[in-house]
DNA sequence: TTGTACGCGTTATCAA
DNA sequence: TTGATAACGCGTACAA
């Protein structure tokens, strides 16, 4: 490894001290424009770079933060991080990426050796087996900047930047209210999970709304996977052929594609038999023989405004603890008959 | 924000000096059991957590890598990031994650604030637009370990770990060629770009070790997208009749979708009339009515064999300079009609 | 086995 | 406008 070259050095050549140096180097008032000018000169031409480190010791920040990603390739976290890294950049912080690989001691580890770091803040979206908030908490109290993302732990003093699921289950399922479908089913997520839970909600309180009775053996509680949605499916058409819905409400998109199969097997027709949506977009949804109508989640601004708010908490503008959440948007393709 | 525990906080209230805090925790000889065990139970019970920053600062190692990355949310990114991740956290490392955006520019800035923060290596994969290797070279120069990822800069003295793109191309081609198609075209990518350039040879390759003329007119320079698939293949299809192919070899998967797409209106089936296959098997390959036959390329190795070769660099160990190749995998389903 | 002095490269403070 | 000194928190080298 070639030798470094510090302040000093440059100091050392110009004759002078290492701290007119910093000054020029950091636009700080109180240096000649003449010594500055040399200063940058001799500092390219040595080919000086400031050590970073060195100076995060000293000025008790590393303009770096932790993100804590579950699984970076699922779904929509591609799309979080780079909406963080952007700001990121744009606003001088670094980015050390950990993965908790949906495991809550490895997460735990991860945000340790972070912390260990000096990092100036965390950005944490929980794994799927976080039981105990002890970590969370500490890291509160320890006056380190946190903001949870997606996957949130409310009512421990962080703020959090989430996805309006229960609203945009109710929106979509209002779309189809509204255009005149009844009944409606809906495939739901596993309830222990949190999005499942959120969307079954929006889905009932679209019908109460509207002041439709909710028949409870149109609400099959199955999974998020394709298969899981087909046999939701298969199961609904396994009741009395008369009340067999006329619009379903999937969890998600896969699982809507499972539940599409399930349809044509059955030889009806989408919408014209039976209408339905999905959640969130996915890359296929647009592709099937019935374009899929479905929510569009921002995972971009959900990255961009978790990060703007870890920062402006680190930068001591905007200390207030906020729930921030993400619209969905509603995607009208065929498969809802609405157009 | 809370007052830091340091490890002379430690130290005092066990009236020892730093240093045996220091040994203790560490695991470092010469520390009697009993201190020992004393400065883990205080050091715990004070929350003394180590800073790193200022162990990097007298070590002049950070334990940190940093990756750049062009673009997080192209298709198989996400996957070499998780690669990358996986063995960081193995060896205890951490990955600082930056991003080009496909900017030569912003890739300079954002390598020089790497290097700023003393990251002990880099995983580089190059922005489209770079076209000046200086930064790279400086970077080598300086002994900084370096080593380049699926878009890699050859004979500049970095190792180098990437996609087999020519192999596979050929490989895919030849499977056509062995059931017996011809005339096969290729629908290329740009020449300009790198997969595009390989592939196309791959593509020639196995024509011309299996004795077969290349027809050029069956050749199509067109792009990346579906779009650029489906204009490639109308092109072919202004060709007389009699020329038109009997197999197509796709540069990615999106082009293929978008020739299939011309075929079908055509009025033709795939496979029966024209069979087709693809490369790096998008998600939405196997939905196709006809499903798509493609190379996987698995991202997840390339991430793990670059940090691998990266730190074993950092840590003196396998210094040599190795261009390290992925080979992908040939997945064989309904549209090319070879079984 | 334990402690002391010093240095890593930078910046804040205060004096010149 | 500039410089000397101390400090950030830790580890190395050597002394006790």
């Amino acid at each position: 490894m070639a030798k470094r070259v510090t302040a000093r050095d440059v100091a050392k050549t110009l004759d002078i001290s290492t701290m007119t140096v910093s000054r020029a180097l950091n636009d700080k008032p109180n240096v000649s424009e003449i010594t500055k000018q040399k200063v940058v000169e001799t500092s390219r031409r040595l080919g000086y770079f400031p050590n970073h480190i060195a100076k995060s010791l000293v000025l008790r920040k590393t303009d770096t933060i932790g993100v804590v990603v579950p699984e970076i390739t699922h779904s929509f976290f591609p799309g979080i991080v780079s909406g963080i890294e952007e700001i990121c950049y744009e606003k001088g912080y670094h980015l050390i990426l950990a993965h908790s690989a949906e495991d809550s001691e490895k997460e735990h580890d991860v945000i340790y050796t972070l912390t260990s770091k000096q990092v100036d803040g965390l950005l944490i979206s929980t794994a799927q087996t976080v039981e105990d908030y002890t970590v969370y908490k500490q890291i509160i109290q320890r006056g380190l900047p946190l903001v949870f993302y997606d996957r949130c732990v409310k009512g421990i003093g962080a703020s959090c930047v989430s996805i309006d699921d229960e609203d945009s289950a109710k929106l979509i399922t209002e779309h189809l209210i509204k255009h005149g479908y009844s009944p409606i089913a809906h495939l739901a997520g596993p309830s222990r999970v949190l999005i499942g839970k959120m969307r079954m909600d929006g889905f009932k309180k679209a019908l109460i709304e509207h002041k439709i009775a909710i028949a409870e053996e149109l609400i099959i509680e199955a999974g998020l996977q394709e298969t899981d949605g087909y046999r939701a499916m298969q199961k609904i058409f396994s009741l009395p052929e008369s009340s067999w819905p006329r619009a379903v409400v999937a969890v998600n998109d896969p699982a809507a594609f499972g539940a599409m199969k399930s349809i044509y097997e059955k030889g009806l027709k989408i919408p014209e038999d039976i209408a339905i949506v999905g959640f969130s977009d996915d890359i296929r949804a647009q592709l099937m023989p019935s374009p899929l109508t479905t929510i569009r989640q921002n995972a971009y601004e959900v990255g961009k405004r978790a990060v703007d708010k870890l920062i402006s908490i680190i930068e001591g503008e905007n200390v207030a603890i906020e729930d921030i959440i993400i619209k969905g948007e509603l995607i009208i393709r065929k498969s809802c008959g609405c157009r």
